[in-house]
DNA sequence: CTGAAAGCGCTTACAG
DNA sequence: CTGAAAGCGCTTACAG
């Protein structure tokens, strides 16, 4: 039935619809100006050749590949996937496309995914990890930083969740359920050293001491497991644990658990980012929301905004991050 | 010092360099038969341009994307990360470039993912999720199914692990162990029909009776925890449980926990896949290992083979699992 | 080793 | 509402 021959072009649909190649690119792209009757025919010779419009022609002729590009950083790291959800639905009334890539995925071909976006000539970048030295970054197109980076991209949006107040946030209900030794297990990136500061903020504030464990140079359980393991014999005092995000936090319950320590009822601890992990029966872990679905829509309107005003200035968007209870945490076992 | 007109084209180099624009192409694709004082002048040129080649221009005249799409379900359920792995390196050779899309992403300008892919152009096509019967499936191109599916795809290429044999090493592991009582939390997709299998083979061969509760559809840790939570009530008996994966597993853990069961003395609990998840700290979980990296390439390898030999019978490449012993398993408590 | 020419499959004005 | 023409930025033979 279907021939392994040439693919069906714009040509053949023409001439199988009997009108000219222009009136087919009308229909493809919804287009009122063509009559039912030819748009019919055209419908129908597109299905019954099993046409598919090239992208790469529509985007050299067209001048517009109609994608935006995301980098993230890893797919393990789950942040993303809101993210991606939020642009998608804010993206969505513009019909841009979104191509995903994280740093290996194609290094075996370009070294920085980002040069493999620019030569599909995406309308807009999104850079969801850290900004390397390295990367060209383009200044012919929007270009929007999204989460809290140490590095700045000159002429760049930023749009990141207020990462001190989530952490002053959780540090606050700490204390008012009572804790005064609270510990903070912290890591190497943008995101850490702002929660620290948060941490450490709302410490001094209520005049109790602040004991930051920062673990080098990832996030991930098992650094939090090991923070956590110093925190314990550097501080047994401790009654409470602010972990750096969800992961690190399930190392601290491993942590407590091999010290014999129950949670919440000897150790209350809490975790950040909300992810699909902290809202599980084994951890019902309370921890920050920093609305990363809100921030891809965010994220998505200011592409579109720069991309209507190619010169308006570089906009910086916080968005505020929210507590989410759930039952790792209970007043202290001993009230000092 | 960069102005935001018009993008450097293959001309601007070429004149830049004082070559010809067909030299410049040669250049970018690196050529051999190019001498070394033009090359270098060619590359300053490019440099002193920011110039990027365009992959729409480069497509559309060379006829070929040089990418491979990969269809994914979820960017939650990691088992694709290995996959990608596996695959990259065994695609770096070739020089093809790997593009992602899960089922959503872009389900705003195109219902069906594969729909984008084939207007890119790729060079062949990996589902690594459920086929579905509304995808019209290419018949010019390579495809590969990854991992068992419920759906066959006429004339695709088929690489997955042995899950019914994954299974069945699981639970005579379980068996060995002094097991006799052993459930099974089960799914609704392709792998979970064959490991059931592979679970209930085991253990009629032992002369245990087999318990299967199967939650439907989902594999999530809440589906687990509903399931062991049946499980433990219909069978309290049961000192072993085999999970349909490891986030199964960890509800699993959770509903033993929720009743007081600890793990592994009182029982034995056995995840599937070897996520992350199951080394952690946290989970030490005993699971088994489908090895998706091997799995990425061996279909980067059928790939290859189908680019090179479009008329070779389809394949169907199954890979033996193996199990990972960690913390999750014990003699049974009271041996009958 | 290098250059001129044709063509890939579309979109975009521009006439009718 | 519809068609003929030019052109997007490359690659690929094909001559030299």
């Amino acid at each position: 039935m279907a021939q392994r021959s040439r693919r069906a072009t714009i040509y053949d649909v023409a001439q199988a619809a009997g009108v000219s190649k222009s009136l087919v690119s009308l229909v493809l792209r919804g287009s009122p100006n063509v009559s039912q009757a030819r748009r019919t025919a055209v419908l129908a010779a597109i299905e019954a050749l099993d046409y598919r419009p090239s992208q790469a022609a529509a985007t050299l002729a067209g001048g517009t590949s109609q994608t935006v590009g995301v980098v993230i950083d890893d797919y393990t790291n789950l942040w993303f996937v809101e993210l991606l959800r939020g642009l998608q639905e804010g993206l969505g009334e513009a019909g841009l496309r979104i191509a995903v890539s994280d740093r290996t995925l194609n290094a075996h071909v370009q070294a920085d995914p980002l040069e493999g976006f620019l030569s599909t000539r995406v309308e807009a970048l999104v850079v969801a990890t850290e900004p390397t030295e390295t990367m060209r970054y383009p200044n012919q197109i929007p270009l929007v930083v999204a989460g809290n980076r140490q590095r700045q991209v000159p002429g760049s949006d930023l749009a990141a969740s207020d990462d001190a107040l989530g952490a002053r946030l959780a540090t606050e209900y700490l204390i008012a359920l009572g804790h005064r030794h609270i510990g903070h297990i912290s890591g190497g990136d943008g995101p850490s050293a702002l929660r620290r500061q948060g941490y450490t903020q709302a410490m001094l504030a209520a005049g109790y001491e602040p004991h930051v464990i920062t673990v080098m140079p990832q996030t991930t359980e098992e650094h939090g497991y090991r923070g956590a393991q110093r925190l314990f014999e550097e501080h047994p005092e401790s009654t409470a644990v602010l972990a750096g995000n969800d992961s690190m936090a399930m190392g601290v319950l491993a942590a407590a658990r091999d010290r014999g320590l129950l949670v919440p009822q000897d150790v209350s601890v809490i975790g950040y980012d909300n992810s699909p992990l902290s809202g599980t029966h084994l951890l019902r872990l309370t921890t920050v929301d920093s609305r990363n679905r809100d921030l891809g829509l965010q994220v998505a309107e200011q592409i579109l905004s720069k991309l209507a005003e190619p010169d308006r200035a570089a906009q910086v968007i916080q968005l505020e991050p929210r507590l989410i209870e759930r039952g790792s945490c209970h007043t202290p076992r001993t009230t000092l």
